[in-house]
This record gives C-alpha cells, structure tokens and sequence, in this order.
DNA sequence: CGCCAGATGGGGTCGATTCTCATTTGGAAC
DNA sequence: GTTCCAAATGAGAATCGACCCCATCTGGCG
C-alpha cells in the first residue's frame, strides 16, 4: 500500500545517505508524510505530544529538513511568518488557492497556467527553475453567504 | 509632479482617518515612496538614520503599516524571513523573477498570465481578488558563466 | 557485547516584529 | 498664542519562529 511505500521511501534516503534511522525520525515522517493538510513545525510537535511521544522541537525541525531534502515533504510559505510543509503527492506542482473570508486552502493545477509562466520567464531570458503561485478571493460558499466583505 | 503627488496622497489619507500628520511619518513615507527597490524595514530604518533622523525601529513598523494600509506601498514575501516594501507604481500586477545565483530580482507584468489565473480561479468556484506570482531561476548572464549551480 | 559517529533535546541565541508605557506632540478649541 | 487631550513616539522588553550548542544517548557495524 502507498502507506508503508512512502515510510520506506524515507528509510531508502535515509539508508543512501548511511543516516540512522531513529525512532524519532520515523514518527515524524510517519505524521508527516500522511498529513492531510499543511503543517506547521509546531503543528507536528503538537501532534507528536498527543500521540505520546516526547521529541524536542529541534529534532522536529531537524527531521523535516530531511524529509524536505529527500524531496518526500514540500516546504511552503503562505506569507503567515512561518513555513507548513506538506506531504508530495503525485501533482508535481501545485497551485494554492485561498479564501480570504473563511480561510480555506484549495490546491489545483493546471498545464496552461505552467506553460505560460516557463515561457514568459524564457522570453525575459530565465530559465525558470521553480515558480509559486498563490491566489487570494472569495470561494463560492462565502460568496452567496458573505455577512461582511473584506478588503484583502 | 508625480513626487509631490504621492506623499499628497498619504497626507490625504491620515487626514481622511484623522491621524496627526507627523513629521516620522512624513520622512518616512517620503523615502518609501520614492524607494527604486524592494526595502526591508531595516533597510529603511537604516536610510533614515544617514539621512540624520533619529526615528525608532517601531515607527518605521507602524507608518510602513499605514503606507500599505493606504494602498500606496505594496508589501512583498520572498521567502527571505522578514517582509520587504515597495511603491505601489501604475502597473497593477507585476511578477517577480528572482535569479536564484545572483540574487537579481526583476519585474514583468503579463495579461496573458493574469488572464488564465483568473479563469483557472473561476472554474474552481473562487473570485480571485489577488495573486501574487514568484519565478525562481537562473537569468542569463548566470547562465552563460555559472561557476557553481544551486539546486534551489 | 562494545564502540563511536552521529542523533537527540533542553536551553540558549538570533532576528524580525510587536507590545509596553512614560513622555512628547499634532492640531483643534478657546 | 496658549491650553489641552487623544494619539504618536521611542527605548526597551516581550514574543515567536527558527536554529545552534553541547552534554548525553543510541543505532548499527564489527
């Protein structure tokens, strides 16, 4: 199952690198790596608490740079003064949409929109290595419901 | 001209909300506004001390607050760990392409781009309101000379 | 089982940003 | 021009995310 593939996965870049594997490092990318959302290296301590088990932050921060390295965890800034990070899923590349009423995080890709912002860069003489695109408005639930408008 | 325009306009603005026009603010609106890049709050409390002024590190926080609140300083995120500012100028939406070896940010604005954002939004239920674009790559002078290449 | 390079974690540091509060000041009223 | 108060200022403390330090512990090879 994809499960136990992804676990080792982490294991296979641990063992490359002739890194231990700890139990610290594989509770962490056990959470991690099946998170839903996007996670905040407080996010995962917290979470870590619950399940019992005792990890300093610095491990936690530590552990999620491996997983950022293996290429199994994306780091992401939503402009909030702190990073999330997120398990890497197939989509190679993903856009964030987000409601600046209630707050809810949408994530879609699109061909198009890729293959226009590799070419537009191209034709400014960069060869685009990476780009992030973050988009602010109103979903459709706050848009037919919406007591107040914010200015955002 | 345009110079005595602008600061006009914050002027306006504080006297629309009724907030004293202080000279911190003035000095410091009147170097933001005419600010060729992208400023840290450093970077501006910095200008202003070799300008001679003695003005505290949270002044500078809570006017670039107000200049982004008046719409007439625009705040950015690129990815460094603090926030940088500039003038809002006439282009509505502009894209930043960073060269991820030498550091150089240059800005380009694309309808075509902007465009297919916000259908792409609008098919998935959201009224994009606003979006910001960041391009990582290599420009061309890194390109033709690049000693070492960054994974980044 | 013993060894040791590397991991761990709690505390300390650092940098950006914001808060606190005593003091000063803009600007409207007199 | 003088008075007055709400609001601004600024120096330092507080906060918060992220990371470093170092004494201690442990994975995993021999």
């Amino acid at each position: 199952m994809a499960d136990a593939d992804v676990g080792e996965r982490f294991r296979a870049f641990l063992r490359d690198r002739n890194l231990p594997v700890t139990s610290q490092r594989l509770a962490i990318a056990e959470l991690l790596l099946h998170a839903p959302g996007h996670l905040s290296a407080d996010d995962v301590a917290a979470q870590l608490v619950e399940k019992g088990h005792t990890i300093g932050l610095a491990t936690v921060y530590r552990t999620i740079d491996l997983l950022v390295a293996s290429g199994l965890v994306l780091e992401r800034d939503f402009g909030e003064g702190f990073r999330r990070f997120e398990p890497a899923r197939d989509m190679p590349h993903h856009y964030h949409l987000t409601c600046t009423v209630c707050g809810a995080v949408s994530e879609f890709h699109d061909d198009r929109i890729e293959e226009i912002i590799r070419a537009s860069a191209l034709a400014r003489g960069f060869v685009a290595a990476r780009h992030r695109l973050l988009i602010g408005g109103t979903c459709r639930d706050c848009r037919s419901s919406s007591p107040d408008r914010r200015t955002l």
